[in-house]
DNA sequence: GGTCGATGTGGTCTCGAGGCCATATCCGAG
DNA sequence: CTCGGATATGGCCTCGAGACCACATCGACC
């Protein structure tokens, strides 16, 4: 590789010359510059990234944490953040946390990156203080619901979304609704779960042991959804709903459900969380809360330049809306079987 | 953020002796090593990272661009990529090609990167030479035919796997088959569509003009198959099957024709190929060729590891076998209405 | 004709960590 | 007692690019 040493002995300049060349700052004579450019041209030249990145103390780099590739809710948001953080000058690489979380969070703050975005902050919890990373570099989070820390993060309720979705159930006739989620819904506040089990509460509906499907944290996928309903479908039939905490579970449970027997929605209904493109492009059609992804994709980077800018960490906490979506996987009072006493 | 130089001060020490600490080179006291530790705890010093690759010339990073990041198909593979570059001490970031390609193309080849994997080159091929990039930099691809570029790739041969689609659905009954693919397949050697030309040639059926489908290049998403599929199903129903060239075609297709008041399998069958994690959660269960993803990811970081550890490039193409697998999306003579002179 | 500002170019220190080389001390063998 | 190797530590140059400062030169204007 070429340095800028060489382009400047080739074109008989010194390397500040060559600097200014590049940065086009200062004064050069245009034939000299001309000199320089074809010495770049011969030389085949590209400025050495990690050197300038030293100097300069910013490398315009984010990263961008995601708690699983495969989960296609993420990928909007993390269109949204590409769009603007390339709008703005800034190139951003993305971390999947499936396996060695230690490894990454490592790079981050050996200053490969200006700035760090990490879109639901749970898993990271468990092995970093968020609080104390955001403190070395410009953080932003993106949550499911919000949250106490002094760290910048854009959230949307979805307690609340789980608890409409509950309702709508409820309202359809449907009695006997399980709730499939992930393990750390249980210990958190302001989760999906707590919007379930209140909304089951201000129905006067008991909640029974087998109708809390909870799976592991990290593995909230297609297969993971599926299997679970799969078992319990052989354990009981007794429930006309299922509210899973995202699309992915439910289509899971969707599937599952077919394979027992079980028709969405005729038998069974079942509702997701997020609105991924699959959800209005299956059978059937899933009903799901539609989360502004891009634009919280959009808001996250926004919030790091704010604070790579302004040298100063606003304390900022945005919330978004989300709304409900109804398709084909709900229905009207499926629940007969009980109204008429069978 | 403390530097090296601020921990040997506080330890009273000098830098080197930090360095040794740090690296576990050369011989340290142990009441020294000692004292140089806890300075390190307490100014909570990291080595800062651009200088000590700067100096090495190596980052333990590699990068991988991917077409689209909404595509499941990549994820399996990215996975099989960060298992094995974690295994040997690298960590890899993630770029996804969707918008600004050049910026990511410059990143790498300003040093940020020690090796360099694309999956599926031909959107790279049209901004650099990959030959080019792969002389710089350690690099390699993976494809869905074999290449006769001087690069180190891994490769499957989807061209065959489409004639096996094709040549399924004609032996269960089918005539006119339409293809569902995209447009960069009209140019490729060795290319799924070439597969079908082929397969529907030496069966003596005819390709009329309605029965090539294809979408733009970067676009091949749940979406664009359900709208091209479609508008297919208003101008007419004149088929029996689709093959389309990748499983999220496929699905966005299926939907577009339940839509369209046509069941599959009863009325269209449907392949896909890649074998997404959805393929086989859906309904229908869609038929598909299996790639041995996670595989391919080893391999590929297999590759890079070659060319750094041993200095030379191998020219090196490994070709993986697929499979298809028959799901519920296909059935056997479906197209009776031919039979029986409707 | 001297001064000042614009134009143009090079020298050199700097960012932070790696590591070679010089140096110093100590201990045991001869 | 001396020499040599093991142990231990510091000095300083290096990686490649940025940028300040010094130093030219030139033209214009008083």
């Amino acid at each position: 590789m070429a340095t800028r040493m060489d382009v400047a002995k080739l074109a008989g300049v010194s390397p500040s010359t060559v600097s200014r060349v590049i940065n086009d700052s200062g004064y050069v004579a245009a034939e000299v510059r001309e000199r320089v450019l074809k010495a770049i041209r011969d030389l085949d030249y590209i400025p050495n990234r990690m050197a300038r990145s030293l100097k300069m103390k910013e490398c315009r780099q984010f990263a961008c944490v995601i708690p699983s590739i495969s989960n296609p809710f993420y990928h909007e948001i993390v269109m949204g953040i590409e769009e603007t953080a390339l709008q703005n000058g800034y190139t951003f690489s993305l971390y999947n946390m499936g396996s060695e979380k230690r490894e990454y969070f490592k790079l981050v703050l050996e200053g490969f990156y200006d700035g760090l975005i990490f879109l639901s902050p749970f898993e990271v919890a468990q092995v970093l203080s968020l609080e104390e990373i955001s403190r070395k570099i410009p953080t932003a989070l993106y949550c499911d619901h919000r949250i106490s820390y002094v760290v910048p993060h854009v959230y949307v309720n979805l307690k609340l979304a789980m608890k409409r979705n509950v309702e709508a159930l409820i309202q359809q006739g449907h009695r006997r609704i399980i709730y499939l989620g992930q393990e750390w819904d249980l210990q958190l506040e302001g989760s999906r779960y707590q919007g379930y089990i209140e909304s089951m509460a201000d129905a006067g509906l008991e909640v029974l042991p087998d109708m809390t499907q909870l799976v592991p944290n990290l593995l909230d996928t297609l297969m993971v959804g599926y299997e679970r309903t799969k078992s319990l479908a052989a354990v009981t039939r007794d429930f006309t709903a299922i509210v899973a905490s995202n699309d992915l579970l439910a289509v899971g449970a969707i599937r599952a459900l077919v394979e027992s027997g079980m028709r969405v929605p005729s038998d069974v209904s079942v509702t997701g969380i997020d609105d991924v493109e699959i959800a209005r492009l299956m059978t059937p059609t899933l009903t799901t809360t539609r989360i502004p992804k891009r634009e919280i994709g959009n808001t996250l980077v926004m919030m790091l330049l704010d604070q790579i800018r302004n040298e100063h960490t606003a304390n900022s906490s945005i919330e978004f809306s989300t709304e409900i979506i109804f398709r084909e996987s709900t229905s009207y009072h499926p629940d007969k079987r009980e109204d008429t006493g069978v």
